[in-house]
DNA sequence: TCGAAAGTGTCAGCACGATGACAGAATTGG
DNA sequence: CCAATTCTGTCATCGTGCTGACACTTTCGA
């Protein structure tokens, strides 16, 4: 980080304890942990299990708006979306962040019952949404008596939280361009990054007004496009090239 | 990070390439696998499950100075140490860096068979040693036949990977001296830190000049105190207060 | 349809940490 | 015990990103 990160010595630090900076950090964890969502081949349910699973999932339907979980809720239990788009968010009214999109496929909440922690963040429907839900209990059950499963999941949360550490490692040392170019390649969905630069920003642990300066830079030089709330890769080769 | 992380440009890029940097990421990245090795409560295995497993579980002795095992190794399997201290490194010859220390209790291993990696550092005994290995088929068939076991294991090695990944995060947004003395309060064993200025440096993504400028800051004001390749935590309170 | 709130764009000054280089101190192996 | 090597200590210069502030734009709810 740079020099310029704290204003250094007790002004810093009163001002550091009065929840600007602790709204952030709670931000920028929350968004790391919703990157370590099952995704694709990281799912740790192949979908010939979520069929053969389909008498112990128990199936809720939530439409356009609706929550699925909140944030605090202890013990939520798995959720697997199994149609439409689901936004994990943050904050309460309307300084709520979006941190994450999940999709079809997208298993959530299994780490956070692992570590035994409440839910950072809440889940709302973006669409109209079907969604799957193994309770905290059924999980349980689950990985007592099947045991090849319970391997798998073994296999899943490792390769979640170890791929999301590494890609955090792989920011340390590195420039700001460096850094958000790597971010906008690893996050883009059908090259787009659906994420506000404020957001971004905190993943990255840094002020938004240096992310914006960067991601002009890299528009001025037909990298990206900006606009609200996304950021489209128009030239994913030469983002790479920045990272 | 600072501007001055990277030379910009063709030129930095370059220099990037040249291994001068690729070293420090390599120390980096097996200096914070490292980790997340099993100790403590974060343990898969309990003492009572070690004794239990005493016929799965092979003895082997290591002397003074013996590798335990080698970087590079695929599927190495788990190992425990019994009794003595062994010591985590990379690099080979005269340019090792010594990243990590294992103490009795400690379980090293098992993530990297679930990522399918090889090991990331050598692993040698730094006083005479005794140290369990149950291979790669027998973890297998652990896991697939104790499902109380593989139970605890999917809850450790989910703990493991989430402190260390919450560990790095902490670090994102700090200024240089409350990063360097989180780490400090961390990695400290009995009020000591035995790792190079040069390894801590690496793994804050900093370098080395930054580093020990903070460090004479802090021995300055007797929070610390620097020897060599290793530091000695003289007020536990005075650098929480700078963390 | 309007207004409030959130998001984006921008700026000047400043301080921190990068760089690269060099010297002394403590180890380690031969 | 000496030589080679590593580790630590230190410096001047430079550039990045922080800070705090403000204007503009888009969105969304009332």
């Amino acid at each position: 980080m740079d020099g310029g990160v704290n204003p250094v010595g007790a002004v810093g630090q009163a001002l550091r304890r009065l929840g600007g900076d602790s709204t952030d950090a709670r931000l920028r964890q929350a968004a790391w942990v919703a990157r370590c969502v099952g995704r694709g081949d990281g799912a740790p349910l192949r979908p010939e299990d979520v069929t053969a699973l389909a008498g112990v999932l128990e199936q809720r339907d939530a439409s356009r708006g609706t929550a699925v979980f909140t944030a605090g809720e202890q013990r939520s239990g798995v959720w697997i979306v199994r149609e439409g788009r689901v936004e994990l968010s943050l904050g309460s009214g309307r300084r709520r962040a979006v941190i994450h999109v999940l999709r079809p496929g997208d298993v959530d909440g299994d780490i956070e019952l692992l570590l035994g922690m409440p839910m950072p963040y809440t889940a709302r429907a973006l669409t109209d949404a079907s969604v799957l839900h193994l309770s905290a209990p059924g999980f349980e059950s689950l990985v007592q008596t099947n045991p090849a499963i319970a391997r798998r999941w073994l296999s899943s949360v490792a390769r979640r939280l170890a791929a999301s550490q590494e890609r955090i490692l792989g920011l340390l040392g590195k420039s700001l361009t460096e850094q958000v170019a790597r971010l906008l390649l690893d996050e883009a969905v059908e090259n787009r990054v659906e994420l506000t630069q404020r957001t971004i920003a905190a993943m990255l642990g840094v002020q938004r007004p240096s992310l914006n300066k960067v991601l002009k830079q890299l528009e001025a030089n037909g990298l990206i496009s900006i606009s609200y709330g996304t950021i489209e890769l128009t030239d994913r080769a030469g983002l790479a090239k920045r990272g």
